[in-house]
DNA sequence: GTAAGTGCAAATCTTTTGCATCAGG
DNA sequence: CCTGATGCAAAAGATTTGCACTTAC
């Protein structure tokens, strides 16, 4: 953790940005819930336990910040707010998700499964990719198995 | 033109809706833009132009419904607004797009890339996948050949 | 007649901005 | 000091909603 922000705060200052305590208040938040998929208004309530006296403008200042030097993600799961992740370290590709169409989870998938569908891409539409977004939507493994019970019930 | 509208109202209609003539304007814009990826208000100033008496609250709402009914998909490529693009008749899967970094343009990919992968997800994360999103950030193959020329003239 | 659909304006929600103030070198 | 950063409140957008009116069966 202390590690993850002293990276943080060096790639801030390399931009010549600071790390101040509002910001490292919103990286920790971020870190500490960092296989969740927080909105704006979800990390501003977190920090906001930590430091009351942050603004909701602020929060929203540091994630574009953050967005801007590629340390999170901003996503969007079509519900209408932005989601922040902040981004595995050392790992160039922005990861997949699954969003469950019944109870609304998200996970998600860390390894790169795009590889050769990127090769195809390139070559055949002479399209330098930089970054992409995959997300399936469908029904995730628990409530698959609770189908399963259901039916066994019936 | 004409045999994918009827279509549309025959779908409109086993969900018990009606296509009003404000529903068909909306869905004849979609169909002559199809290739192009109209927002709400995109959408609303076309109709406009053929039915100017149209309220955007009813654009939206037609959009909604069209959306529910898998007419179109609504998709979001993360400047602040929904897009509303048509589904291609008898094409279960959603399709895919490249977002161009430096212009900004939109190209579609039909064919689908990602059976491989799909099977993979299906099969390691238990999770029965009924729809996907698929968007490369990248460079077009436009602003690839400009950047050539600007080499070659150097 | 009745229920669905519409137009308009107001309300809501997310995100951005202006500006006076604050903090650190 | 001087510059960047912050907090607050206001503004800006996008989308939704309440409601009275219209329209088709």
């Amino acid at each position: 953790m202390e590690e993850r922000i002293e990276r943080i705060k060096k790639q801030l200052h390399a931009a010549s940005y600071k790390l101040t305590p509002q910001r490292e208040a919103t990286v920790r938040v971020l870190l500490e819930r960092e296989d969740d998929h927080l909105s704006a208004e979800d990390v501003y309530l977190l920090v906001k336990e930590k430091a009351p006296e942050i603004g909701l403008a602020t929060v929203y200042r540091t994630l574009e910040l953050l967005t801007e030097l590629k340390i999170v993600d901003k996503i969007n799961f079509g519900d209408g707010v932005s989601r922040f992740d902040l981004r595995q370290e050392g790992v160039a590709h922005f990861h997949h998700h699954l969003v469950c169409i019944e109870c609304g989870a998200v996970d998600e998938i860390k390894e790169d499964l795009l590889g050769d569908v990127e090769q195809i891409v390139e070559r055949d539409w002479n399209f330098k990719i930089k970054d992409h977004r995959l997300t399936f939507h469908g029904i995730c493994h628990r409530c698959h198995d609770v189908d399963e019970k259901e039916n066994e019930a019936e």
